[in-house]
DNA sequence: CGGAGTCCTG
């Protein structure tokens, strides 16, 4: 697997331009026109690198295969092909190939595919570099741009340096070697190999040949987010190639990923100076990303100018403006936007109708949905597949998955297909319910209609699977993506990451992100946030500070989670001055603690039982005008309890509702707990009664406290009723619900409740293990109940769970003080063959 | 331009 990874994550060194350097003179450059007698000693010298040195010239052999192929047919080539192809070394069919480039390129190429794909012939470098010119001189473009493609990226990356000095010396004076090295760079940008691909281009420089804008527009995207980008636009310039309208775009949307607002803005204003006009595309560029920053009214503005250039916006620049007012909330302007659109002929597509459908459902607007379904009838436009996206994309949102299905069916039966989009929201639905399997096959339909799942797709499942703890599954996917030339992103390689530290070792999540991080292809401070939590989770914070030294030196810059990640491990290695002091230093890194940064400091002053410092952080929060979280005030509302300050805890409560803070499960949880602990059962129910009525569903941890109050607290015929009322509803219940209700009725005596119990629990598929057959086991033995003890005994057995030292001796003494002889006996006999007896 | 979600606190 990591063979994989590493084949994927090619290292992006920054170098300037201006840095290149020849690593051979080339002052060995040959211009001698490839020919039969010529072109020998040449291909020998220049491949001798990647040959075997018994590889010896056979002019008669490469004599007989070119008369053989001129004369014949391609099936009689091929057989005749057979009778030399053990005869062949790579140097003569470089030789064989070379010539007939010249002369007859088409036999040429049938000749390397016949040799490459019907005799498994592997082709040297020169035999491909041939192949390439003679692809060339055809104009046969896209078949040169995938023969290069490949040939690239089987060399890997920094094999620019040797294929240049290959291409330099021997193919100078080929026709059409401008146009090769220039495809030669641009496979290397697409292949996000960009300092093979600036190697390339520095040579070019040297060699004068002039590279095409679509290369160096491949360049400029790849290098968008670092300051190199520039340097490439100077050569760009410098060289006089003609731009386009994606140059322009490209580096105004760099600019703007680079934070650099106002030089972009001036950048594309530039445009207008130098005469032409700024394009459409760079004015939408600039309104997203000025979306993207929240600056919505300067994107408005900047939509409204193009007019006034006399620039139509098209679909993109509408649905881009529409998609920022949504994020923001203003549906109103945005379906005023809609409007305008149809005015001015543009209409709306699916995308917009995406767009519009999620900002009303993040609104939890479904009443603006039907709006826009109106709007569409008034038009009399296409309802039914936008009235199926908005209803599909609805029932998504609220994990109505069954309805989001049936509607899908309706759409299918009526000739309808669903887009890639619907198919990733209803993936990201299923897997946010935990039906992967189900999202799998979805995924096999998808490509059996022939649409291409992408990166964002296939994320979708890495992540789902990596959160179900099927990481080895999502690797597969992981693997199979690449198959597919799809590339992964920091999201994928994160969601690996977290799956691996999740279901994994520790080692093995450290490996992986070692191989990350040393590619220096991936700098992204989530994955060393990811790493740094778990070594904090685990208590090793000396681990997390190394790692947290190591973002330093790879030169990223920490985030706030960094920090509270730290804060936390101090705080679970029980070093809370450190934990402390480290709070302090974030200031100094431009950075601002958050609601999260003190919530982990107050927990662990409030687990230390320091309840004073916990309020103390408490106030220094408000000061600093950080706002406390339902976590935050859970916290609070725990340390309370802990001083059984429960007047002050409810009081709490009531003011978090006042501030429109709401509460959840788990602030009701700690707080029933409480008054379960402190006996008052009434006030515990009337608290859950109180979830029901603030839409809360109480959880399984809701059930288990209250009945476990009822245990502790009441008769035990009140926790068995409430139990199968529990039952009754349908509620789900997990394994301490029974377990606890199980311990009491031991501790009563009643073995036979117990009994039903965890039979009940055993039929409903709980894991059984070990503990729990010697809890009950124990108890029982206890209460001296032999023969519920051998009932016991046999299920566990039968279970396929083994005994151990413990529970013999405790069965022992079970049946040691009933008098029961002969059970007694026969356990120690097994005891003893087990090895189990105690020295 | 739409569909992943920056994996930190109870």
């Amino acid at each position: 697997m990591l063979n994989h990874i590493h084949q994927w994550t090619r290292p992006l060194k920054r170098f300037p331009l201006k840095s290149l350097t020849l690593t051979t003179p080339l002052s060995s450059l040959t211009l001698t026109k490839p020919s039969a007698s010529a072109s020998a000693s040449a291909s020998a010298s220049a491949s001798a690198a990647d040959t075997d040195p018994a590889d010896t010239y056979d002019p008669a052999a490469s004599l007989e295969i070119l008369k053989c192929l001129k004369s014949k047919d391609l099936y009689s080539s091929s057989l005749c092909l057979k009778t030399f192809v053990d005869r062949l070394n790579s140097v003569q069919v470089d030789e064989v190939i070379g010539d007939l480039g010249v002369e007859d390129p088409e036999l040429a190429i049938e000749l390397f595919y016949l040799l490459k794909n019907e005799h498994g012939f592997r082709h040297s470098r020169v035999c491909s570099f041939v192949v390439a010119h003679v692809l060339a001189g055809k104009r046969r473009l896209m078949e040169l741009r995938s023969f290069l493609r490949e040939l690239v990226e089987q060399e890997g990356s920094g094999s620019a340096p040797s294929l240049c000095e290959l291409l330099g010396n021997r193919f100078r004076v080929w026709e059409s070697n401008g146009l090769v090295w220039d495809m030669f760079a641009f496979v290397y940008s697409r292949s996000e190999m960009v300092h093979d691909a600036l190697f390339v281009l520095a040579k070019m420089k040297d060699l004068n040949i002039r590279a095409s804008i679509l290369t160096y527009n491949s360049l400029l995207f790849n290098l968008r987010h670092t300051n190199i980008m520039l340097d490439v636009y100077e050569e760009i310039k410098a060289s006089g190639a003609p731009q386009s309208e994606y140059t322009t775009s490209i580096l105004v949307d760099g600019l703007c990923r680079q934070s650099l607002f106002q030089e972009a803005v001036a950048f594309h204003q530039e445009t207008e100076r130098k005469g032409s006009m700024p394009s459409v595309a760079s004015f939408n560029t600039l309104i997203s990303r000025f979306c993207e920053v929240g600056y919505i009214d300067v994107a408005k503005s900047f939509f409204c100018m193009m007019f006034k250039y006399g620039l139509l916006p098209d679909a993109y620049s509408y649905n881009i403006l529409i998609h920022g007012l949504c994020v923001v909330g203003s549906m109103e302007e945005a379906l005023e936007f809609m409007d305008d659109m149809e005015n001015h002929g543009v209409e709306p597509d699916v995308v917009t109708y995406n767009i519009l459908a999620k900002g009303f459902h993040l609104l939890g607007m479904m009443c603006g949905a039907w709006e826009i379904i109106r709007h569409m009838l008034h038009k009399g436009l296409n309802l039914e597949i936008v009235i199926y996206t908005i209803l599909m994309c609805g029932h998504c949102q609220t994990g109505d998955i069954e309805k989001v299905f049936e509607l899908r069916e309706e759409m299918l039966s009526q000739g309808f297909q669903l887009n890639d989009i619907c198919y990733s929201v209803l993936l990201s639905s299923l897997c946010k319910k935990g039906r992967i399997s189900e999202a799998l096959s979805l995924l096999h339909e998808m490509e059996s209609i022939g649409l291409k799942p992408d990166l964002v797709t296939y994320s979708i499942l890495i992540h789902g699977l990596c959160k179900q703890g099927e990481v080895q599954h999502a690797i597969q996917l992981y693997n199979k993506m690449h198959s597919k030339r799809v590339f992964p992103n920091s999201f994928t390689h994160g969601a690996i990451l977290w799956g691996l530290s999740e279901k994994g070792t520790l080692s093995e999540a450290r490996t992986f992100f070692d191989v990350l991080t040393k590619s220096g292809l991936i700098k992204d401070i989530v994955l060393y946030n990811i790493m740094i939590y778990r070594y904090a989770k685990l208590g090793k914070i000396g681990e997390a500070v190394q790692l947290y030294k190591q973002i330093f030196e790879s030169r990223i810059t920490p985030s706030i989670v960094t920090f509270n990640s730290l804060i936390y491990g101090f705080c679970k290695s029980r070093k809370l001055a450190e934990a402390r002091t480290w709070l302090d230093t974030i200031s100094t890194h431009g950075l601002v603690p958050t609601a999260v940064t003190y919530t982990t400091l107050m927990n662990a002053l409030c687990e230390e039982g320091n309840i004073r410092g916990m309020l103390e952080v408490l106030s220094e929060m408000e000061t600093r005008a950080i706002k406390p979280t339902n976590v935050t005030y859970t916290v609070v509302v725990k340390g309370l309890c802990k001083q059984h300050r429960l007047q002050e805890s409810l009081h709490l409560l009531d003011s978090m509702h006042a501030k429109g803070i709401s509460p959840d499960e788990f602030t009701y949880n700690t707080i029933i707990h409480c008054f379960c602990k402190a006996q008052d059962m009434r006030k515990a129910f009337q608290l859950h009664s109180e979830m029901l009525l603030h839409n809360l569903q109480p959880g399984p941890v809701t059930y288990n406290v209250l009945i476990n109050g009822l245990c502790v607290n009441r008769d035990l015929t009140e926790a068995d009723r409430y139990f199968s009322f529990l039952q009754d509803q349908n509620i789900r219940l997990t394994k301490p619900a029974y377990t606890t209700l199980i311990k009491a009725h031991c501790a009563k005596g009643d073995a036979s409740k117990a009994d039903a119990l965890f039979r009940q629990m055993v039929e409903k598929g709980f894991e059984i293990s070990i503990r729990d057959y010697s809890a009950m086991i124990n108890r029982l033995s206890r209460r001296k109940l032999t023969p519920n003890v051998k009932v016991f005994l046999r299920m566990m057995l039968s279970d396929g769970i083994s005994l151990d030292q413990e529970i013999c001796l405790v069965i022992l003494n079970a049946f040691r003080g009933v008098g029961d002889l002969n059970s007694e006996f026969e356990l120690l006999a097994v005891t003893i063959k087990h090895g189990l007896f105690p020295d």
